[in-house]
DNA sequence: CCCTAAGTTGAGGTGGCTATCAACTTAGAA
DNA sequence: TTCTAAGTTGATAGCCACCTCAACTTAGGG
């Protein structure tokens, strides 16, 4: 590859970063590609679309992001603390960037290195879930399928209070976490959707124009 | 008003009833006149806009289905039975009609009618709230403010499992309402919303287009 | 320094949606 | 029946975003 074109896929990744942190993964590619200093058609030309692009930029970051959360949970001594430590600093990502929110609450079809990071960090919090539950810190019936529901109200309480009142979903999530002690656990109405099933419904997300997005 | 004139409002208010009903309050507006048999431009020569659109056919319905969930939640022997009964019949309304989802879960700015329904509404939750508290059957610091992360996690939780698990909300409400008794209750990050936050936060969701969209 | 393959550009086609308006049609009173 | 105010229409303009491509520019090997 030729410097220039090397030099302008490092202007877009890096604008990428930027813009889909602040509006989100959907943002408009020109945008990105105005930030960048190039045409829309040389965004194209070094990347064939927004999902290569979406799996160039976000994996190292969210990986990163994710681990770390991973690191610190894993340190705490009782695994409640070590589970809704690791939840909250989830939530606290997608606060702090659309892009991160974006990544952890659907899934680009075409973004493969991501969807794998995804993945892995479901089985991490597998075992956060499984060591939870052994030391009867849990609820029993609360399953790695059930994280969703807490990830996508985080995303739309976030994106719908950021501007107003950027902690709101602080609250939000209090409530969700007192519900899942074991303690607070009432008979559930219907059972835990299957992996397919999360998975095809954040792909669904993914693929819809503008989520909640600007 | 001529007469076939009154003959198209009444077709457009019936295809808006239905096409908000499938797609939500952002449904494209053609869509409706299409459904209705008349061009785009009648609709706006009708009603102006979208707002007034929604203002002349969504208050009727969500007083009626409002109203109804209220008298049946105001029949349960025990406040909390009776607070988790609305909430469960809103949830519902949400899953079976996006209008509904969309109009309890944002604020159309020049939708004067059905804000006023909506206030009401909320009236009447607090009530709700009130009896439960009393009764020390809610957790005493959750506020009529903390309602709308409710709609907003049911809203978002129906549009993206409708098609593939359509009972998911149920146990999504579950988890949160296992949350909102006093045993569960452990101390708060945040401070509730204020009504203003809320009202404006509602706004802001109403004001974007798309929604979670289509 | 020249030449060419590699790369960039920006204009333009596509598509979806909103909103407007001059030209046409029609209800219904006189 | 006639006439006109009321009403409808479809074309159109404006947005915004996606995506492509022929024409142009340039890096960098020989």
């Amino acid at each position: 590859m030729r410097r220039d074109a090397r030099r302008n896929v490092e202007r877009l990744a890096t604008a990428a970063g930027q813009i889909f942190r602040e509006r989100g993964l959907d943002a408009p590619l020109e945008e990105i590609a105005k930030a960048a200093g190039v045409s829309a058609g040389t965004l194209y030309n070094r990347f064939g679309g927004r999902d290569a692009l979406i799996d160039a930029v976000m994996p190292d970051v969210v990986e990163a992001k994710v681990r770390e959360a991973m690191v610190r949970a894993e340190a705490e001594a009782d695994p409640w603390d070590g589970f809704t430590l690791y939840l909250t600093l989830l939530c606290e990502m997608q606060a702090t960037d659309l892009a991160v929110s974006d990544a952890v609450s659907r899934r680009y079809a075409d973004a493969k290195r991501l969807n794998e990071i995804c993945e892995a960090q479901m089985d991490g919090v597998r075992g956060l879930i499984a060591k939870a539950h052994a030391a009867g810190r849990l609820r029993a019936d609360f399953t790695a399928e059930d994280l969703p529901y807490l990830l996508w109200t985080t995303s739309t309480v976030v994106r719908a209070t950021a501007s107003r009142a950027p902690d709101a979903w602080r609250r939000a999530l209090a409530f969700t976490l007192d519900g899942l002690r074991p303690a607070a656990a009432h008979p559930l109405p219907a059972p835990p959707l299957t992996a397919e099933q999360v998975h095809a419904v954040m792909l669904d997300l993914g693929a819809k124009r503008s989520g909640q997005g600007r």
